[in-house]
DNA sequence: ATCACTTGTGGGAGCGCTCCCACACTACCT
DNA sequence: AGGTAGTGTGGGAGCGCTCCCACAAGTGAT
């Protein structure tokens, strides 16, 4: 029993045109001053809005989308089971970022898990139906065929985490080049010399950056690089465990672990200390994430930071830059739309 | 570069009129075939489906929405901050049953927080707007107004947990009185005698059934209900601290604490133990909810588990019924939608 | 043969917007 | 005075569907 003012017809909800008819204005102008035109003159404006208010006025968002052929909705894609996105931080903090930017503009937020076959069929579909004005994609494989299928379909989107360093969508990632030298730096400033890698998987292009960084900061520091202490992993705790096994098995002198990932440096953590090293005394070991394993631990790991919500922001930044450029078919400029987000190292007991 | 086939105008996406033309057939046809509607021969629906092939049709949503009054999308509202929300498995496992239910259906999902004022509001205008074509409300305060602006908006909901025993709106719950009697009967077989209860937060419907299971598991076991057992909690860890301590003082030999939920129960624990009470061996507890915490807790938590999954089906089921019965203004039955779900004791070693 | 249905089909009207052209006014120049 | 810009405004056209009425053709009872 709100007050709904006066009704046009039967029950519906009030129209544009009943709004004009009650301020006694033109259908265009009501329009004008919903979509914040500048071309109306106070006056008007005024008595636009005090109908606006009586009568409840909502617009229709599916007339709005089909006369203008957009949507107003967004969706942040996640290639990954339900599970696994609850588990992880990350998306939780991602969201956070997301959902933030996002919360004074006029745009909708949709979550798609696309983890099954099942729901990639469906996704296509959605897509395929533009019934999103960009995507959001998080936590991408180099052999995805979800940022070709967007392109094709000329729907806006930004990645996080580039496939490559020739991406060509969108993307923001964090500084994982900087991250690992960081990392490294730390250790060699701890007095550790005979420091290995345990890489993440390195399809992925983030994994590929921060060896880089592992051997920039070794080689900036005047140390030679010996490959063999590279070993790669693929950011699991078992690659982790794996990978210790054979750094222990081929170096015994190791007195540092740089760990492409939380899990991963947890799994080496439990070789160390089955071979019976001390950690971080005999070895010290340092992961990437900064995950809540890595608080946890025994004893707590130095991480490597990345600052995943100021990331989420980022990416509504650039998508929404992306949506309104492609609006008025501008000259799609050639800049580059690449966001990289610097690092932080925590240091924690285990370095 | 995929096959297009033929476009009636520059770069759009096929119409529908451009499907019947494909197909040598009227509008009408093609939308008869495009919504399943029987009334429509066989050799005319091959033709068109293979119409609708070639061009790659894909319906426009927003015209559908325009057209039709529908919009084919079903929001979930969790009125919590997005923390709290990735924090309880509750949700995760919800979210896993509604989305299971929902892929056999063409409707669009939703996820929508409503933690914080603002949200609220930007949720309030979402509604108005009726951009979804029904709602699903979990995790709902007995004094929310959300509820009666659904009503208000006649817009078909189901809530998950009812909010007293009249609750006007669709419902779908656990059997929370079963639940605590068979917490308590187990108590009662193992041998325990004086049993006390730390209830949850009163004002909520759930909490007060299980008080209700409580007094009549004793009660049918031909024990005497001592209402000096029945501490008031609130659902939380600190709750269940002062409760346990007040029942330790007024009562020092209870020897069995049944808690409404299992960090309240943690909370208990750890006030038996701080008074050198062990557990099992001298006070059993009994939990709520089967959480992570149960299972980690030391000892493991015995605790009544609720079908979470299952109840996000069956709200879903709920749902579309309401939102189909809406459609061609049924006389709108007075049948009660309630849905209660059985619980499952797990038994663990503390009891 | 006539009437009454049934079945399949075509297409008009209309959903509530946005876009844009046309037009009335008002300035301010020559 | 006549031009030439701007400003603000009204309203037609059209977005791509669904709904529904109209109608043709077939079927069977009378």
């Amino acid at each position: 029993m709100a007050s709904h003012g006066v009704r046009g017809r039967s029950g519906g909800r009030p129209t544009l045109e009943e709004v004009a008819a009650r301020a006694g204005v033109g259908r265009g102008t009501v329009s004008r001053v919903i979509n914040g035109s500048p071309r109306v003159s106070d006056a008007t404006r005024a008595a636009v809005e005090a109908a606006v208010a009586e009568l409840g006025y909502v617009p229709n968002t599916a007339a709005r989308a089909l006369a203008a052929n957009r949507t107003d909705a967004i969706a942040l894609v996640v290639p990954e089971p339900e599970t696994r996105f609850f588990a992880e931080p990350y998306f939780s903090d991602m969201l956070k970022g997301v959902g933030s930017e996002l919360s004074d503009t006029e745009m909708q937020l949709l979550l798609i898990f696309a983890g099954s076959d099942r729901e990639r069929e469906r996704l296509a579909q959605y897509l395929a139906a533009h019934r999103v004005d960009g995507v959001l994609l998080v936590s991408v494989h180099a052999d995805d065929p979800l940022p070709d299928l967007l392109t094709q379909l000329e729907i806006p989107a930004v990645i996080s985490g580039p496939r490559s360093a020739a991406e060509p969508l969108a993307s923001v990632d964090s500084d994982n080049y900087g991250g690992a030298r960081s990392a490294v730096e730390h250790l060699l400033a701890r007095g550790r010399r005979r420091i290995a890698h345990i890489t993440g998987h390195l399809a992925v292009y983030g994994a590929q950056r921060r060896v880089d960084g592992y051997r920039d900061a070794l080689r900036e520091a005047g140390h030679e690089v010996d490959e063999g202490l590279i070993e790669p992993g693929d950011f699991t705790e078992d690659g982790g465990r794996r990978a210790m096994a054979e750094l222990l098995r081929r170096h015994p002198g190791i007195d540092a672990v740089f760990a492409a990932s939380d899990v991963t440096a947890a799994g080496a953590g439990q070789v160390l200390r089955e071979a019976g090293r001390r950690i971080p005394d005999d070895v010290a070991l340092v992961g990437y994430d900064d995950s809540a394993i890595a608080r946890h631990m025994e004893p707590p790991l130095t991480s490597v930071r990345q600052p995943i919500e100021e990331m989420g922001r980022a990416m509504i930044d650039l998508l929404l830059t992306e949506i309104a450029d492609r609006r008025p078919a501008v000259s799609r400029g050639l800049e580059r739309h690449q966001v990289v987000l610097a690092t932080e190292l925590v240091e924690r007991r285990s370095s």
